[in-house]
This record gives structure tokens, C-alpha cells and sequence, in this order.
DNA sequence: GACACCATGTAAAAGGTTACATGATTCG
DNA sequence: CGAATCATGTAACCTTTTACATGGTGTC
């Protein structure tokens, strides 16, 4: 289960309550690898501090509680993270889902649909570049870590915006691409 | 839920049987998109069946039972696919988690994952590359399904390949990206 | 004092995976 | 006739989502 070890790594870059992971997975990670609720966190957090993997470090107001990776939790992550490229690691993206489904609509349904996603990852990969423009270098605990993203994103959006405009341009009038 | 929607969207391709289906999944759908095996696409056919929007056309050798979409499942299907893309889409990705944790990493590990990476997604580019280029023009019921599915593909593992090249660049000694 | 936000948790239901189970057909 | 492949299904278990539930703190 990967919730698991997305947890250790997160609080292996920096400690935090299951609260600031949970704003954590709305951010980059949950748009783009892996999304997670405060209900399965929470659970979550107690069954690796039950296994010595995180322990708490502090508890704040409101009953806070600071969680940081053991050494045994940043094993576990590094041997999880060098694993080799795995080809039946899980995938589930409802977006590309739809996109690949595309060859079930009609001609003109297709081209509404794939000016739809060129325009809208044109515009997403713009946006982004700005964002990771403006970013100052340094910055907070994770600054690293929303770079790589952003970076990650952009590509990601170029290519869905690229591999679009190649559909538009590739599909005949019978839809057959 | 996405596997009613996939598995609707295959059938208006082409009918086919749950067997069928479930080697459709093995393939590109299963490694970019979604992916469900036979133990979740039997029952789903039922429901489906059940709900109207599928129907068996004709049952073959072994109890084989060909599927077909009903007018209204097409109806269900076309709507689902010309929604406007939703920011809250299912995405879970454990090799796109597994790079977003790199930070969590020792530099010379983070140099070591990036270098197996951009190797990887490489050599993976390329192949598909050659793959797509061999396939005939024409082919079976999903051929135009498989050339937009290597297409993505191919684009896909460009993107994660540059990113991690410019990740192997912009890593300082100190590990900060 | 109301509202937004901080901060945690449980329980029921839905969804998905693993293991188990069965039998037909085809090819060598 | 044995092995691989075709073809379907159920049951137990695990994971995830949705709904419910509670209370503290800061600010206007």
C-alpha cells in the first residue's frame, strides 16, 4: 500500500501533524501521484507509529500531534523509493481514462473534445510556468519538493497539450485515428 | 465510479466478452489510465446489465456472453466523457509518488533514482517509438484506440524522461532542488 | 458571539484485490 | 493425455470514501 510510505516521506522531509499532511495531499501530490483524505491519514498515522516506523515527536494546542519518521521508517522508505521502475505499479488517472475513450464518440464529439483538452493544458502549462517563475528560491521546509513538482507538472501538461493537438491533427473525418 | 465508464466506453468501440475486456486492461488502458481485473469487471457487467445501459448480445462456447451497449448506456457514456475536466479527478500513481518523495532521499540516493529514471524512460520512449511506427495502417476493431494510446505513451515517457534529466542538472550537492 | 479555520477522530458503505473454485477447448 | 489458454464466477479481506461527530482558537 503506497499511502503508507507517501506518509514516511513526507514527514521525512519534515516533521508535521496529520492535519498539515492533510493540506499537504491537496497541493501538488494529490493532483498528480496520490490523493488521501484527513480520514484515511489519520488511521494511517497510528498504524505506522504502531509498527515504530513515525512516533511523536510533540503534541501542540488543540490536540496536535507532531509526527516524525524513525530510523527504522527511513529504511523502509529507502528501500521502498530504490526499487526498480515496477511495470504493475498502480495506476488510476480518470482523466487520461477519458481520454483514451475518446475513439467511443463520434467525429464531431471528438474534435469538441480533444480542442477542449488542448486549450485547457495550454493554458494550465502557462499558468504553471508563471507560478514556478515567481517562486523564490529557498523558501519553506518542502521548497525543494514544490520545484520538482512544478517542474513535473508543466512537462506534464505540455505533452497531454502536444499529444492533443497530434489527435486533432491525426483523426480523419470518419474518426478512425 | 471510473470502471463503469471504462468499461462502457470499450464496448462502444467493439462488443466483446468480460474475458476480453479483462486482456483489454492488460494492456496500454491498464498502464496509463485504469486498471481492474477480471474479479471487478464480472460483477461491473452484471450491474451495468442490470442498470440497462449493456446487454449481452449472444453467448458463445464456454459461456462466453458478448456484450453490447445499449442506446442508453451510449447516452451515459457520451455524457461522462464531454464533462468539463474536474480538478478532483481520481489520480493515484505510485511511480509518479515515488518521484515526487525524491527529496526525501540522501543526495547521492536522489542521483542514483533520477539516473535509473531518465534511463529508463528513455529506453521506454523509444521503444514504443518503434512500435508505433511498425503497426499497420488499418488493423483490428481497436487499432485507432492503440496508435492514440502509443502516441500518449510515447509523449508520456518524453515528458518524465526530460524532467528527470533537468532534475539531475538542478540538484546542488546539498540535495535542495 | 458568529464565522472561519485548526485539529482530531469513528463508523458504515462502497470499491478493489487476493485467493479460491470450476470447467471447456485447443494444440502438441 | 497433459499443458496452456479460454471463460466465468464467489468470498474474504483490505482500502478508500462519505457521513457523522466533537471541540479549540483567532478575528471581526
Amino acid at each position: 500500500m503506497s499511502l503508507s510510505h507517501a506518509l514516511l516521506g513526507l514527514l521525512a522531509v519534515a516533521p508535521a501533524s496529520g492535519y498539515e499532511l492533510t493540506k499537504e495531499f491537496e497541493q501538488e501530490i494529490g493532483r498528480y501521484a496520490w490523493q488521501a483524505g484527513h480520514t484515511s491519514i489519520y488511521p494511517e498515522l497510528g498504524k505506522l507509529a504502531a509498527r515504530g516506523l513515525v512516533h511523536v515527536t510533540h503534541e501542540g494546542a488543540r490536540g496536535a500531534k507532531t509526527y516524525d519518521v524513525t530510523d527504522e521508517g527511513r529504511e523502509e522508505l529507502r528501500s521502498w523509493l530504490l526499487q526498480p521502475p515496477n511495470p504493475t505499479a498502480t495506476v488510476r488517472n480518470e482523466q487520461v481514462l477519458r481520454m483514451f475513450l475518446l475513439s467511443a464518440l463520434e467525429p464531431a464529439d471528438q474534435r469538441l473534445m480533444l480542442t477542449r483538452i488542448a486549450e485547457h493544458t495550454g493554458r494550465a502549462a502557462t499558468e504553471l510556468r508563471a507560478v514556478v517563475a515567481t517562486e523564490t528560491p529557498g523558501g519553506g521546509p518542502r521548497a525543494g519538493f514544490g520545484r520538482l513538482a512544478g517542474e513535473f507538472g508543466i512537462r506534464q501538461y505540455e505533452a497531454v497539450h502536444e499529444w492533443a493537438l497530434w489527435a486533432l491533427d491525426h483523426i480523419a473525418e470518419d474518426g478512425q485515428a
